[in-house]
DNA sequence: TTAGGGTTAG
């Protein structure tokens, strides 16, 4: 090597960092990012002063100095080389100058997520090469950090940023609390969310219908709907009125509750406000006629919609077809999907979903395809619920091998089974006596880190119980409880069942007072279970008891509650009232079966 | 900018 050579490699490791960063700059300039990442001896000259120079560097265009930074922040050979908070200042303050917003939020969120960086704003003020009086900075600053930290779900710190704006008497817009508002509703941050809207109201915020929907319509997801009216009060005074969607949020949680008082409460707010229904109102008044049975009426407020010049949409068409594939009526459900394609509307994944659950609770597994192979050559692809439909159709028609198949297959479209799906096949599985393997299924989602609901316990339970270890069935039950997981209708009747089964009918009835404590309402099965329980044991009365005061609950008996009843009345020679009550069975449009007749002749050999 | 529709257990 030449002396030259020798002192200009001497010279350049000398280099000061003013050096280096022209350099730098004068490369990205004439040759991009390209020349850069070639070019080793800038990079290893690299230290934080020196990315602070480039960074404000007023030959680097804004543009050029965010690829730099993005550069790296990204490659992974520079992980030494981060930029530091003063850097991150440096862009952000020339940024905003520039007017680049956007670039401006996405380093942030470098700061954000970096516990080394993040700190106060007032320690980021301090960085920044602007005035730290700027006020307008400061307080865009402010605002896009607020989002930032609120879309990563750091509410504690966002929380920080705003009350230092408001200590700073800064402005902030409604818009931004709604971006936190928004990401504390989508974690399930309620109990932050009803205090934030109240500081924001405190603070002078402009808050608006859309703050308070947000976080009313949270309340009532929750099923905290009283707290929601609550706040609705309270935002009143503030001058803040309701509109048709927060009324919405309203009736919708009380349809969920069957509350129907409650929804009539919010009706007539709605009147008094002179707030008009919309297609989403009649969708949930519709819909909650539906569910009671009320199927007339549900027809009737469709008639009046229509009357009043609004439009039906996708989502009415969708319930509507739902609730008539639930009342077996499938030639209605087709003719409200060829209804809703003459009108113009396209009928989505969620469509044909209602449709296709309905063809495969109707046993119609090849209709089913069909609906599949249709909506497919019409260019809408099958999702988690459609083949969780389909494997639930294929299992009710004990094909469980048919269902293992679509497993697989959504297994390789990297579909993610989810609790349905594992319950489904885990039901499946039960249902033809395949109870190890069942619990194998239900046991391997939780090992795949699936927090099992009250329905995959339930089943689990279920299974317990039908194997005859009601001890481990309550022992899961506990475990449910332990882990937060409520128990339901469902669960409480599964045990009652069991319990009443083997003669146990203290713990089933404790079991009753329990789940009523609870505010669970007994049902049909819980009578049922008990009464049978009852009957089992010879003790007759006990049952009619339970059979009177089903009737005067206002619960309608179903075939099954008759069939025990009259077997109970008959085993005990009871067979005059066997014979009343077979009357009043077919009255009531059931029609009774093999184990129906087989006592009522055993009742006349035993009376 | 805020609301509504399809899938699992007895």
């Amino acid at each position: 090597m030449s002396t030259q050579k020798l002192l200009q490699v001497f010279k350049k490791t000398v280099s000061t960092d003013e050096e280096v960063a022209k350099e730098i700059a004068k490369t990205l300039i004439k040759s991009g990012l390209k020349a850069l990442e070639t070019s080793p001896f800038l990079l290893s000259n690299l230290n934080s002063r020196v990315t602070r120079l480039v960074l404000s560097d007023p030959h680097l265009h804004p543009r050029s100095c965010v690829n730099f930074f993005n550069f790296l922040q990204r490659n992974p050979s520079l992980s030494s080389r981060r930029p530091d908070l003063q850097a991150h200042m440096t862009l952000v303050s020339r940024l905003f100058k520039a007017q680049e917003f956007v670039e401006m939020r996405n380093v942030l969120s470098y700061v954000a997520v970096d516990e080394n960086l993040r700190c106060p704003v007032s320690d980021m003020v301090c960085f920044t090469e602007t005035d730290p009086k700027n006020a307008k900075f400061v307080e865009k600053l402010c605002d896009l950090l607020f989002r930032v930290y609120a879309d990563n779900g750091n509410f504690e710190e966002a929380l920080r940023v705003f009350d230092y704006t408001v200590k700073k008497s800064m402005k902030i817009e409604e818009r931004t609390c709604m971006v936190y508002l928004l990401a504390l509703k989508r974690n399930d941050k309620m109990e932050m969310s009803l205090r934030f809207i109240q500081r924001m109201v405190k603070y002078g915020v402009g808050v608006t219908v859309y703050s308070m929907t947000m976080v009313i319509d949270g309340l009532c997801k929750r099923g905290e709907v009283e707290r929601a009216v609550k706040l609705m009060r309270e935002l009143a005074g503030e001058g803040i009125k309701p509109n048709v969607i927060t009324y919405n949020s309203f009736i919708n949680a009380y349809v969920k509750r069957k509350d129907s008082e409650g929804v009539r409460e919010m009706l007539r707010l709605m009147e008094n406000d002179n707030v008009a229904y919309n297609v989403t109102t009649y969708t949930l008044l519709m819909e909650s006629c539906a569910s009671s049975g009320k199927i007339g009426e549900a027809e009737k407020l469709f008639e009046e919609m229509r009357e009043r010049g609004i439009e039906a949409d996708v989502h009415l068409y969708t319930s509507m077809i739902s609730w008539y594939c639930r009342l077996e009526n499938m030639r209605k459900a087709f003719a409200l999907f060829d209804e809703l394609s003459e009108r113009g509307i396209v009928a989505n994944v969620r469509t044909y979903g209602a449709l296709i659950d309905g063809v495969c609770k109707a046993g119609q597994m090849e209709a089913a395809e069909n609906l599949v192979n249709l909506m497919q050559t019409r260019g809408i692809d099958l999702n988690q619920v459609i083949f969780n439909t389909l494997m639930n159709g294929y299992c009710r028609k004990g094909m469980i091998d048919e269902a293992l198949r679509l497993y697989v297959i959504m297994e390789k479209k990297g579909l993610e089974t989810d609790v349905y799906t594992y319950n489904t096949i885990a039901s499946g599985l039960h249902k033809s006596n395949q109870n190890e393997e069942a619990k194998r299924w239900l046991f391997t989602m939780v090992e795949r880190g699936k927090t099992p609901n009250v329905v995959n316990f339930t089943t689990l339970i279920d299974i317990y119980c039908k194997e005859g270890n009601l001890g481990e069935a309550k022992r899961l039950f506990e475990e449910m409880e332990e882990r937060g997981e409520k128990p339901n209708a469902v669960t409480y009747n599964v045990l009652i069942d069991a319990f009443s089964k083997k003669g146990k009918m203290k713990e089933a009835y404790k079991l009753r007072d329990d789940m009523e404590a609870m505010g669970i309402l007994s049902e049909v099965y819980t009578y049922t279970s008990l009464l049978h329980g009852e009957c089992i044991f010879g003790k007759v009365d006990e049952a009619l008891k339970l059979f009177n005061e089903m009737h005067q609950r206002g619960l309608s008996r179903n075939k099954i509650t008759y069939t025990a009843m009259i077997s109970g009345l008959s085993k005990d020679g009871r067979s005059d009232e066997a014979f009343k009550l077979y009357d009043e069975m077919i009255e009531a449009g059931f029609t009774p079966d093999d184990r129906v007749y087989t006592s009522l002749v055993g009742s006349v050999h035993n009376a």
